[in-house]
RNA sequence: GCCGAUGUGGUGGAAUGGCAGACACGCUUGACUCAAAAUCAAGUAACGAAAGUUGUGCGGGUUCAAGUCCCGCCAUCGGCACCA
């Protein structure tokens, strides 16, 4: 058979088609099974090919589903809100809508000429009105119910493009684009609480199958800490707060650090004797970026407050107050009390500063010289009642303590924010508020969604930093929906984020225009069972749809409290240089070359082979061919096959093996070993110089997963059975039939392979250690020595130990 | 600095503590061919004529046996980063 893949792979891909079998039921007498890749970004670059890495791989967990009798959905759509298309948009003079629908066609060919199992019935996109209505219902809801909100917040300015940047496009300070610099400018922006949620977005972790390394992603992310807050009282008679996770060091604070924004400045501004230094010292720390903040990390600056000092509550001892940078407005209290001692940033502003160090926590080096910090093995001294308590128990009894005292208290703190969702961009789902004079932020009513886009002249952003809607007059001028008053639009829109943090939902119920999902549907395919997607979306992506997720659960939309069971993470495809691929480095590899060239079912088979799917994996032009050889040698045992309707006994074990094998692989992402296994089977298939139809009809169902186009011709061809080879029934394997009669054993002197030697499977140490020592090789290396120990590991080895 | 990965032939990569290098690419030789391509067959870690020795980033250790386990390093990558 002559293998013309261009013939053969859209005649299948119709086909699949005409004959729907790769729609999904709602409701069904078979299990479900809902398995999910991160939906793509249209970009005008078109598909990459390492969109394919991922969706082959949950293909073949789909096809092999369908084939074990599952109801499978395998949804695509498209995630195609975003600044690329805007960009494009206003340099091409298009409108957005356009270059999405463009770039959307592009994709969706790309994609269905891969054979990829998508159930195409049910596609949706995030810039749709029917799909972003509920997008917005959402984010009314979160409204209702105080998780949204609106909050003076600093922004990122590219002062040379006099636009609003997301924090993703600022790299290194600079803007991406332009390479100019970045400034702060404060906004009102709109926040959602995710904070609410940072307890549960951890302690649930505990109810999902997700990788650790994802786990631990996530966990480093929120940032839980516990420890205490600490009351301390000034000079002044007002009371500051700190928050510490080492409470048990209190009796060693030698200062106290407070943030330069902190509002108790200009509370004790008529108090403070140097207040014009401290201004000069705000105003500098103002000026600086994020970036530069964090770069001067090593040298740290302050200054003492004059004026004012702060008390010890537990020891009376009155120490000095200072502000600087090195203390965060943002977590905590914006105030700490500072343990030079123990504490190495501590230790580096007392150095610099010429504070008192005193020791609390014994058992490091002269603290003088470093800050000792080791929390494990320390004792405490000087420290009153604490002295001679481990760390851990004068922690305890240090907030019991204070509790009892009422100067503090336990405290739990998380580094996570609350999610900046304003942008002041065009593209994307417009916020459905109403700001009135009279009654504020007034939600609009769930009857008048979706509120669509309205068509502008330009999309550019504006000058002073509004979105481009702003200039909308006649959609900006609206009324109350409360009152009925003059009032207008929110003009910002939503992040990119907002319409993917919810699709999968969506899927289970796509062209539903009265609710996000039915019941019916949600009940039936909640939760994803299966979810794939990349690293880089472990923690923004992960977090913001789980947390999503916990909030319809807790307004009764969904009905579990975890959006996806499990979660698996691919490696990225690399250039052939090792490098990430980019058009600037010139090592892009364009999928359609490869499928027109080779195929689609080699691209397949090729991306599942190239490495563990969880690792990076250069491209590797040459080793393609290998795999287009495989599927060539496939197709020829077509040529060779006999009518026999079994197994043979000589290829039996390998069959059973293989059955197995590829089947277990492919449930933990082995792929590459997988099709291991199918080349050595087919290695010893050609060695036979034949194949019975039987084997033909096993082998081309475990085909089916990886070159299912190819696996429908040799089906259909040979008839092998009825129908598609793509909903055939999975073959079973005998476990019993796994093992060979006989074995080849390593024979070992001292753990040194000595000689190699047949023996029955099942004999036993006696038997497999005479045999070992009837072989000559073995015996040069034991003579004129004594045994000393005999090790028989079954169907592995003999080793003779001898001195 | 913290968290998490990774390190194996010329290359991509395999190996529940049990024969390191499966499978594939490449290369070498042979068959077929006027010739080439394709295909098929054999070989292919290094050193050594051979017997054999040495080999999984480095240094130790445990074990009859270590790529795998333990201790201490080095390098590369990803994420977070003055979070008290």
């Amino acid at each position: 058979m002559k293998y013309d893949h261009k013939l053969i792979e859209p005649k299948w891909q119709k086909a699949w088609e005409d004959a729907g079998i790769f729609h999904a039921e709602t409701n069904s007498t078979k299990p479900k099974f809902y398995t999910l890749i991160e939906f793509p970004y249209p970009s005008g670059q078109g598909l990459h090919v390492g969109h394919p890495r991922s969706y082959t791989a949950l293909d073949i967990i789909a096809r092999k589903r369908r084939q074990q009798g599952y109801n499978v959905l395998y949804p695509i759509g498209w995630d195609a809100f975003g600044l690329p298309t805007e960009n494009f948009a206003i340099k091409n003079h298009i409108h957005p809508k356009e270059v999405t629908k463009k770039n959307v066609a592009r994709f969706k060919s790309q994609l269905q000429s891969i054979g990829i199992s998508f159930d195409w019935s049910r596609e949706i996109n995030t810039t749709d009105p029917a799909y972003y209505k509920w997008t917005q219902w959402i984010f009314l809801q979160l409204f209702k119910h105080d998780l949204a909100y609106k909050k003076e917040m600093a922004v990122n300015w590219c002062t040379s493009c006099k636009c609003v940047l997301a924090n993703e496009e600022v790299v290194n300070g600079v803007c991406e684009r332009c390479g100019s610099e970045v400034v702060r400018k404060v906004k009102s922006q709109w926040m959602l609480k995710i904070t609410a949620y940072a307890d549960r977005l951890i302690s649930d972790l505990d109810l999902v199958d997700y990788p650790d390394r994802v786990k631990a992603q996530q966990k480093n992310w929120i940032g839980r800490s516990t420890g205490a807050e600490v009351d301390f009282t000034t000079t002044t008679g007002d009371t500051l707060t700190v928050y510490t996770t080492r409470p048990d060091t209190l009796f060693g604070a030698t200062y106290m650090v407070i943030s330069p924004e902190h509002p108790l400045i200009e509370k004790l501004s008529g108090v403070i004797g140097n207040m014009d230094e401290i201004r000069a010292y705000q105003a500098e720390a103002a000026k600086k970026s994020d970036f530069e903040r964090t770069e001067v990390a090593k040298d740290k600056t302050g200054v003492r407050i004059d004026g004012v000092e702060a008390v010890n509550p537990v020891n009376g001892r009155q120490i000095p107050i200072f502000i600087s940078d090195y203390v965060l407005v943002s977590y905590g209290t914006g105030a700490i009390m500072a343990v030079p001692a123990h504490d190495t940033r501590d230790w580096e502003f007392a150095k610099k500063f010429d504070l008192p160090i005193i020791e609390v926590v014994k058992g490091g080096e002269d603290v003088q010289q470093a800050a000792f910090t080791d929390c494990a093995t320390g004792i405490l001294v000087n420290s009153d009642y604490l002295d001679g308590l481990s760390v851990e128990d004068a922690k305890k009894r240090i907030i019991d303590k204070l509790t009892e005292t009422g100067k503090g208290r336990a405290k739990v703190n998380f580094k996570l924010r609350d999610w900046v969702f304003s942008r002041q961009r065009y593209w994307g789902e417009p916020i459905p508020i109403v700001h009135c004079p009279c009654c504020g932020a007034v939600p609009l009513p769930e009857s008048e969604l979706p509120l669509e886009l309205p068509d502008v002249e330009s999309y550019e952003p504006t000058d002073n930093g509004e979105s481009p809607l702003a200039n909308m007059t006649d959609w900006v001028n609206t009324k109350c929906p409360k009152c009925g008053a003059a009032a207008k639009r929110e003009t910002d829109t939503m992040p990119q984020w907002a319409g993917s943090s919810w699709y999968f939902l969506r899927y289970m119920d796509p062209h539903n225009d009265t609710a996000l999902a039915s019941k019916e549907a949600l009940d039936y395919w909640s939760p994803v069972d299966w979810y794939n997607g990349g690293m880089e979306h472990t923690t923004l992506h992960l977090l913001y749809s789980r947390f999503w997720h916990k909030f319809l659960y807790d307004i009764n939309v969904v009905p579990t409290p975890e959006p996806y069971a499990k979660r698996t993470s691919h490696g990225m495809i690399l250039g052939e240089n090792g490098e990430k691929m980019s058009k600037s480095r010139g090592n892009v590899v364009n999928p359609d070359d490869i499928i027109n060239e080779y195929g689609a079912d080699t691209l397949r088979m090729f991306e599942m082979f190239i490495g563990d799917f969880e690792k990076a994996a250069p491209w590797n032009s040459n080793s393609i061919k290998g795999c287009r050889r495989f599927i060539e040698r496939f197709l020829g045992l077509a040529a060779v096959m006999t009518d026999g309707a079994a197994i043979r006994p000589e290829l039996e074990g390998a069959f059973h093996k293989a059955i197995k094998k590829v089947g277990e692989d492919v449930e933990n992402l082995k792929f590459n070993t997988a099709i291991a296994v199918l080349m050595s089977l087919i290695n010893d298939i050609y060695a036979t110089g034949s194949v019975t139809k039987e084997e033909l009809r096993i082998f081309t169902i475990l085909m089916s997963l990886f070159a299912p186009h190819a696996a429908e011709e040799v089906w259909s061809e040979g008839k092998l059975g009825s129908g598609f080879v793509s909903i055939a029934e999975w073959p079973t394997y005998d476990e019993s039939k796994c093992v060979e009669n006989t074995v080849e054993i390593a024979v070992q002197v001292n753990g040194k392979v000595r000689d190699k030697i047949m023996v029955a499977a099942d004999i036993d140490q006696e038997g497999a250690l005479a045999l070992a020592k009837a072989s000559a090789k073995a015996a040069a290396f034991i003579e004129g020595k004594t045994i000393v120990k005999e090790i028989y590991v079954k169907g592995k080895l003999v080793n003779i130990v001898a001195k």
